[in-house]
DNA sequence: AATGAATGAGCCTTCATTCAT
DNA sequence: GATGAATGAAGGCTCATTCAT
């Protein structure tokens, strides 16, 4: 794996990118080595000398991904907000935030997210579930939750949430990663509904 | 194909359903001939004999799930139900149905609704869109918004519940489809807590 | 092979002249049991059970094309024709004479002689050779040679009008079989050619 | 095509060798890459790497025997030679010189010629037209006819001539290619035959 | 370090042949 | 006798992976 971290970063972006798309549009197993290889501009013997494997290269990128994450959300994350519809927001920005560094890093999430491949689904959920904590982290933590009405079931509106925010991104990347902002607004808006209807 | 619709129905549903399930663990591509006859327990030349090629045993799956999702409207649907949220679960519930038939048809519909090879996806599109009118029909068709706050967007509420629903659909996946019942009462609660609150 | 041979004069006409038509149509290998089967309207299963194999059959049929070649040559031909050319003329009579009562006979024969498949070549030629004697027969015994020159090795000539007699079916078949009267014609003037400049 | 190009010459040499012996044997169809491959002494995977495709690796051979049939007659043809039997000689010259080169190119264009397979017959017809131009000009361009017996129709001389070089190439194809010298001898003495007698 | 050659396993598909009814 | 079901071997082709240079 040295012999990848060691390159120029120049060439280790061209070809992270390269792998991200190719693994963005297709699922693991059709997703070609030589395909990656031909986008990089490198030869295909050299992404397993970089990597070792397709496994390998995958798990790396699903890491890569993960520690991007994770590391926007350390950086911008801010614990003084506490409204739950404000914090929900601050995540949702965190993560759009990390969209538009990687242009193929949504693809490329969604994938894995999908990617039922016995060969790679452990030790991608393996690595995942090590970020969860930061993502629960974000959501949950400290949360300000006295301004819901009494009979509101806050755990219930946390995993309406959760769903929608599945349902968002799956519309989204249905719609080939379009019209971003436009949609975060429909998004926002639900939020707006849920906000003023059961809070007091 | 009639070498396949004459079989014994019990040879055919445990066709159908490892044919769902290979279907709904992999893509179309990845899937394979050779694992769908064994967990069928036949020769993967019989897969040939019976549907004559992988395409039109995946076609056959599409159609024969849409028609199930279709049967299951028509037989169960009540236009005489028009409140909102009762038509919402109504459709639920029909969904739910469904799911109960063949275990794997959710994961297999998920599927097909991301895949993205060319070779399938022209004539996945044509079949659901022959069905498409009748889920419209279902969520779309009379209901009654009288009753929501004059202030509520009534197109941005049936956006969050098909987002929820999503959501949901995703989770129970997730989760190898264990516990429906279970989880469809989260579901139905977080209906009532929109159901009360958006209301006048 | 005897299932076969007590089957109705007119079914088993039927199915030789299926077999004769896939046979003279695709090669050895490539001609399917199955096609046979559809062309002569009986299930794939009841070929093996008339022939046993494809091979049989195969060796069947050109045994039984040799044996209306060798009928024909035995009613027809008249060994007190004895000049030259005559004889040649009445030996590619008796061909012609052969075609108008298979139709698929020619394109079958054609399809043998260039059958290189090592799995009936040999018995083919064993078929064939036993025929030989007749077809030799015709040809060279008796013959009167006295009437070429003296400076003409009429064994060549033989030889030259093999050769074409060759290349004739082989532009006869390569025109898919059409005009066979005019065809002769255009064979018999370059006979009369030869027979007007060789004799004295 | 310039993996395979790119080849030391004597690899090369030996994969179409295998081609052409394999090809020449069997029709497109049944010719198989197992067996080229094995004959050529290479894996199965490496005709597809060097070729691409079974059927682009056909075209290939195609172009590359038509080639060489060019090439030779661009280099040995020669139009002051108008007699018409020394014409035909010439040509047969080139032919047979084409022969000593590349011993299976024979089988191969006689199977090429017969290739009824729909999915390479139009490409080589293209290919074999694209040469048309040089086989037509060796043969009827400027001969001399002049000194033909004024009733000998010199059009079925020709055909005759064609017709014989057919049979020829036949026989000398179904006794494996052997005795190119001897036979060749028995063509030219027939030749000549027809050359004394046609001739004033 | 970097490449292209090389391979073997696996995939979809076809087909002659056998078997149960 | 007749059929459809069933299979195994083989074919064309792809691809991750290894090897020699």
């Amino acid at each position: 794996m040295e012999n990848f971290t060691n390159l120029p970063e120049k060439k280790r972006q061209k070809i992270i990118n390269a792998a991200l798309k190719v693994f963005g549009t297709h699922n693991y197993k059709k997703a070609s080595v030589s395909d990656i290889a031909a986008e990089a501009g490198i030869s295909k013997a050299m992404v397993f000398h970089y990597f070792g494997t397709k496994k390998d290269m995958y798990l790396y990128l699903v890491r890569f991904c993960s520690d991007i994450l994770i590391s926007e959300i350390k950086s911008n994350f801010d614990e003084t907000v506490t409204d739950f519809f404000e914090r929900i927001i601050l995540a949702s920005d965190i993560k759009i935030a990390v969209m538009k560094q990687y242009a193929a890093i949504p693809a490329f999430l969604t994938n894995i997210y999908f990617e039922e491949d016995p060969i790679v689904k452990n030790d991608v959920q393996k690595i995942l579930a090590e970020g969860e904590v930061y993502r629960n982290h974000i959501a949950f933590d400290g949360m300000d939750v006295s301004k819901f009405k009494e009979d509101v079931d806050v755990t219930l509106v946390m995993k309406m949430l959760i769903w929608m925010a599945e349902g968002f991104a799956k519309e989204f990347s249905a719609h080939n990663y379009t019209d971003l902002e436009a949609r975060c607004q429909e998004y926002y808006r639900c939020m707006d509904i849920l906000k003023s209807n059961l809070y007091k």
